[in-house]
RNA sequence: GCUGGUAUAGCUCAGUAGGUAGAGCGCUCCCUUGGUAAGGGAGAGGCUCCCGAGUUCGACUCUCGGUACCAGCACCA
C-alpha cells in the first residue's frame, strides 16, 4: 500500500501490520504461543494469544522493546498463497479452525510473511516495517477474551495496544484519555455528592439530595414534553405473579434476568424488569374503540434486572432504574405517524442537551414470529421514516438484528471516551398484543389486534444522567443544576442584604445557597466553584450602596453592577427555554 | 458469568521485608472582619486496615474462599 495515502485504509493496514509485530514479539519471548486473531481497532489494535504464561503488566516493557527490535529489521511484508493450507496450519488449532471454514467457502488461503514470522492473513499490510518506524504505540491493557466472541469457547489472553501514526499523536491520545477520566460520571457523582453505590445493593444507586434534584428535574421535563404530545402517564404494579410473565413470554425468555420473590410453595412473583405486560393489562381493562387509537401510555416506574456481575458500570449499566417508557397502541396505518412523532420528541430532547446521536435500524432475524408481509411492511415504514429524517445513508442498517417480535430503531450516543451507549429505543411489537389477546373494535365493527410500539427516549433515566454528566463534565445547564446560584457576602455585615437577595431569587423558585459560615470569602467562592455552581453572587459595601449585585459566572467571567431584575430575567429565560449556555450579559 | 487487577479516615491516596497505621483535602473549635480558587493555629476521626477461614507467639501485611469495584470479554429477550 502506498505510504502517502495516510487515509483510514492505510492506518488500518499499519495497525494490523503492527499486530503481526506484536504477535512475533510474543512468540519470541514466550513458549508455546498459539495465535488467535489480531485486528486493527479504533485506537490501535489487539492480538489474542493462547499461552501458558500469564501475561501481566510487568511483561509490557519487554514486549514493547522486542517489538521495537523487530521493527528495526526493516523486513518486508510478503503475501503468499498457500497451496495445502490444512497441512500448513495443522499445528495451529485456532488458525486451522478459520482456515477450514475459508476452504469450505472456496476461499484462497493467503499468508503474510515478515521475516521468520508467518500469519494467516488476508491483508492488506504496509510494504515494509520501515514504514512503521515512526509510529507511536504502547500496550494499554491485557484482558481475557473468548475465542471468536463466544463464551462457549476458550478464553484467550488479549493484548490491547494503542497505536498512532506518530508518537505525538499517541501522546495526544493519552492526554485525551486523561481528560476523559476527569469526566467519568462515577468519580464526579461521588465528588459532587450526587449519588453513590453500596456493596449491599450492587448496581442500584443511592441518590443524594443534589443528584435527586437532577433526577426529578429530568422526570418533570419528560412528563411535560410527553403530556404535550398526547401521552397519558400510568403506573403498574412493581411485583407481578409468574402467570403474567408466562403470558408475556418473559418467564421463558428473560428468566435469568428477573429478581424473584417466592411467596409460598405455589406462588412466585417477579419484580418487573419491564413495564410492557402491565401496559397490556391496562389496555385490556375495557373495550377499546379504534377512536381511542393511537393510545399512548407513558410510565416512569422503577425497573429491576438481575444483571451478570461483570456487566455493571456506574449509572450506565445498573440493576435498578427508570425508563421514560411508553407503550403506544395503534393500527398498522398509524405506525409511520407514531414513528415520526417519537422521533420528533427524541430530536427535540437531544437538541436541548446538545447530544449528537446516531440511528440504527434492526430488521427481521432468522427466527421470528408473525407474518412476513407484516414485517416487510413495517420495515419499509421504518426505513422511510429514517431516510426522510437522516437521508438514505444517514442511518445504519443491522440486518437480522431485530427482536423476534418486531423490528426496532436504536439511537446511540457516545460517552467521554467514545464508548457507545444506547439511549433511545423504538420497538415495533406484533407479538405481545396477541399474547394478551388485546383487541379493539374497528370502524367496520370488526375486532382487531393493535400494533404495540415500545419506546423510550432517555432510555434509562439513570444512564441518561451518567451520559450527560460526562457530556457536560458535570457543568450542568442552569435549569438542571442542583444549586443554581451561590451567594457570598464579603463581610458578615452584608448578610442582611444577601438574605434579601436570596429571598427575592427564591420567590422565582431558583435554588439558591447563601454561605453565612465563618470562612473567608475566598474560601466560600472556592466552595461554590468546586461545586460547579453556575452563578456566584458576591455582595459587599458597593453592592449594598448601589442596590445591585456582582456576579462570578461558572465560565470564569466576572460581571459587576447588575440590577437584580435583569439577572432574574436572564435566569428565567435559561430555565424556561432549557438553555445550555450560561448568560454572561444582563 | 469469564480473564486479570484493586479493596487502608467522609474523599484522594501513602504505608508496614508480619509487631494493632499516616498525609492532603474535608470536618470541629479558636484567632483572623476579609473584594473574587486555599489566612493562621489547635483538635476529632480508622480501634473488624472489605468479609470469613487458615498459617504464625503475633496478620492490615502471607495463603485459601467470598463480596464489591476497576479494565476487557460474554450478556443487554
Amino acid at each position: 500500500m502506498a505510504k502517502e495515502a495516510m487515509n483510514v485504509e492505510y492506518i488500518e493496514a499499519a495497525r494490523h501490520s503492527l499486530s503481526h509485530i506484536l504477535a512475533q514479539a510474543v512468540c519470541e519471548l514466550f513458549d508455546g504461543v498459539q495465535l488467535g486473531i489480531g485486528p486493527a481497532i479504533d485506537d490501535g489494535f489487539y492480538y489474542d494469544f493462547d499461552l501458558k504464561h500469564r501475561i501481566t503488566e510487568e511483561d509490557f516493557a519487554a514486549i514493547e522493546t522486542k517489538m521495537t527490535e523487530i521493527l528495526k529489521t526493516d523486513v518486508a511484508f510478503v503475501k503468499r498463497v498457500v497451496e495445502n493450507p490444512l497441512e500448513f496450519f495443522a499445528n495451529m488449532p485456532y488458525k486451522l479452525e478459520l482456515v477450514k471454514e475459508l476452504v469450505e467457502a472456496g476461499e484462497k488461503i493467503t499468508i503474510y510473511e515478515s521475516g521468520d514470522f508467518v500469519d494467516l492473513c488476508a491483508g492488506p499490510h504496509v510494504e515494509n516495517m520501515r514504514e512503521l518506524r515512526n509510529w507511536g504505540f504502547k500496550i494499554s491493557s491485557i484482558a481475557g477474551a473468548y475465542w471468536r466472541g463466544s463464551s462457549d469457547n476458550a478464553m484467550l489472553q488479549r493484548v490491547y495496544v494503542h497505536a498512532f501514526a506518530s508518537r505525538k499523536e499517541l501522546k495526544e491520545y493519552h492526554a485525551f484519555l486523561e481528560e476523559a477520566k476527569k469526566r467519568d460520571h462515577r468519580m464526579l457523582g461521588n465528588q459532587l455528592d450526587l449519588f453513590f453505590f453500596d456493596e449491599t445493593a450492587p448496581g442500584m444507586a443511592y441518590w443524594m439530595p443534589k443528584g435527586l434534584k437532577i433526577y426529578n428535574k429530568l422526570l418533570q421535563f419528560s412528563r411535560d414534553v410527553h403530556e404535550a404530545k398526547g401521552y397519558q402517564e400510568v403506573v403498574g404494579p412493581q411485583l407481578n405473579h409468574s402467570s403474567l410473565w408466562v403470558t408475556s413470554g418473559h418467564w421463558q425468555h428473560y428468566d435469568g434476568n428477573m429478581f424473584k420473590v417466592q411467596i409460598d410453595e405455589n406462588n412466585v412473583y417477579a419484580i418487573k424488569p419491564m413495564n410492557c405486560p402491565n401496559a397490556m393489562i391496562m389496555f385490556k381493562k375495557k373495550n377499546r374503540s379504534y377512536r381511542e387509537l393511537p393510545l399512548r401510555f407513558s410510565e416512569l416506574s422503577m425497573l429491576h434486572r438481575d444483571e451478570s456481575s461483570g456487566a455493571m458500570h456506574g449509572l450506565m449499566r445498573v440493576q435498578a432504574f427508570r425508563q421514560d417508557d411508553a407503550h403506544i397502541f395503534c393500527t398498522q396505518e398509524q405506525i409511520a405517524g407514531e414513528m415520526n412523532g417519537i422521533m420528533d420528541i427524541m430530536d427535540y430532547i437531544y437538541n436541548i442537551f446538545g447530544l449528537k446521536y446516531k440511528a440504527f435500524l434492526s430488521t427481521r432475524p432468522e427466527t421470528f414470529l408473525g407474518e412476513i408481509e407484516t414485517w416487510n411492511e413495517a420495515e419499509a415504514v421504518l426505513k422511510d421514516v429514517l431516510a426522510s429524517r437522516f437521508g438514505e445513508d444517514g442511518y445504519t442498517l443491522n440486518e437480522g438484528d431485530g427482536a423476534f417480535y418486531g423490528p426496532k430503531i436504536d439511537i446511540k450516543v457516545y460517552d467521554a471516551i467514545g464508548r457507545e451507549w444506547q439511549l433511545c429505543t423504538i420497538q415495533l411489537d406484533y407479538q405481545l398484543a396477541s399474547n394478551f389477546e388485546l383487541e379493539y373494535t374497528d370502524s367496520d365493527g370488526k375486532r382487531k389486534t393493535p400494533v404495540v410500539v415500545h419506546r423510550a427516549v432517555f432510555g434509562s433515566v439513570d444512564r441518561f444522567i451518567g451520559v450527560i454528566t460526562e457530556h457536560f463534565a458535570a457543568r450542568f445547564p442552569f435549569w438542571l443544576s442542583p444549586v443554581q446560584i451561590g451567594i457570598v457576602p464579603v463581610h458578615n455585615q452584608h448578610e442582611e442584604y444577601a438574605k434579601k437577595i436570596q429571598d427575592q431569587l427564591a420567590q422565582y423558585g431558583f435554588r439558591v445557597s447563601l454561605d453565612t459560615s465563618d470562612g473567608t470569602m475566598g474560601n466560600k467562592i472556592k466552595g461554590f466553584r468546586n461545586e460547579l455552581v453556575p452563578y456566584i453572587i458576591i455582595l459587599g459595601d458597593k453592592e449594598v450602596a448601589d442596590g445591585k449585585i456582582s456576579l462570578r459566572v461558572r465560565t470564569g467571567v466576572q460581571v459587576n453592577d447588575i440590577e437584580l431584575d435583569k439577572f432574574i430575567d436572564a435566569c428565567l429565560d435559561m430555565e424556561d427555554s432549557y438553555k445550555i449556555e450560561l448568560a454572561e450579559e444582563f
